[in-house]
DNA sequence: ACACAAACGCATTGATCACTGCATTTAAAA
DNA sequence: TTTTAAATGCAGTGATCAATGCGTTTGTGT
């Protein structure tokens, strides 16, 4: 990957900059691009006319689509969805699964994790989960530190994550929310 | 799609002709410049170069790289796993786990996943899981067949092709055969 | 205000891609 | 064997892409 991928630039990093309005604009025509996507292949110099910007920019910024897609992805998981605190982790668990089947129903994150996985591979894929898995950390060690046993990371993973993502991305089923609870009650017991 | 994606060709249609010889050829450069893929892209010229055949003859028969994505990918996860019969449903789940793990494992299997999964979009997601789902369901109504209860489709989806898939495409984490068993225990209580 | 470095816009080049008529070969059918 | 339709090979076209060198603008530090 490029050294600037998600460049701090020691100049002209302020935010509303121009580098930063550049950025912004860059990620908003690649989600518009994935979103309405007839089959016009996500391109360098489409993605830049679409932002308004020359192609050379965003050569010289991100280096390839593949770069360009982890770099959108990343800042797209990251931070939109909140860990909740209900008191209880089969609270928690219910609010964040519903809270992310209802993320990755919109319209715009599908086709933004498809791109991503087919175009940046492996660092593509874990641009879009690596985030999760820390917010599910969180939550199962927030439940240890009150001195109640939790599932293991890998075993909620299995039992939340995956189902979640697998039917978003291999299946047109509606993630509903009922559903996403139901899986919380798979994985903790009564 | 085009009409002759998987085309039942009126004339040399024979096992061995022309025109199969060719298929094969065309499925084997697609796996083996998805496998040792530098950053080469996936293109219908390089594809036929590959190939040793002409790329008109792939433009025509498959349209564009998300078709024949698409049709690979169909074939390449059609009949290679049986369905066990043990006798008992664990035992055709635990088996059936641990080979579908097997072959996810195969260097060949995930990058092809991902590509169709970014090129093919909905179709190509559904190609390489729709044969799994099935196999599935024929587990599963056997169990029924049997007078037992057994999990609903949906539910076994979740507990196992959902954390098969998920970990195989999201995460660089081994599939072992424990773990897929493993899974299995989670599903069926005991 | 001035100077400096970084980022961006612009024009251009070579390479590759998607695609299309036309000739040829293949293989099944008559 | 002859006929016939389909599939493939071949050469060429316009369009797009990735990449580069150079001048200009932006924003920061002095």
């Amino acid at each position: 990957m490029s050294a600037s991928a998600s460049p701090p630039p020691r100049t002209g990093s302020r935010p509303g900059g121009r580098s930063s309005r550049i950025r912004a604009a860059v990620h908003r025509a690649v989600e518009e691009l994935l979103t309405d996507q007839g089959d016009e292949l996500l391109t360098i110099p489409v993605v830049a006319a679409r932002a308004g910007v020359h192609a050379t920019t965003v050569y010289r910024r991100w280096g390839s689509v593949g770069e360009l897609l982890t770099d959108v992805a990343t800042s797209r998981f990251s931070g939109d969805i909140v860990v909740p605190d209900t008191g209880s982790l089969r609270g928690d668990l219910e609010r964040y699964a519903s809270n992310l089947a209802k993320d990755l129903s919109d319209p715009d994150t599908l086709p933004l994790v498809r791109a991503t996985i087919g175009t940046a591979g492996e660092q593509g894929a874990s641009a879009c989960t690596r985030e999760r898995q820390e917010q599910l950390r969180a939550m199962l060690e927030r439940e240890e530190a009150r001195g109640h046993q939790a599932p293991t990371v890998e075993r909620a993973t299995d039992a939340l994550l995956a189902p979640l993502y697998y039917r978003a991305v291999f299946t047109n089923q509606a993630l509903t929310p009922e559903w996403a609870r139901a899986l919380v009650s798979h994985l903790l017991p009564d």
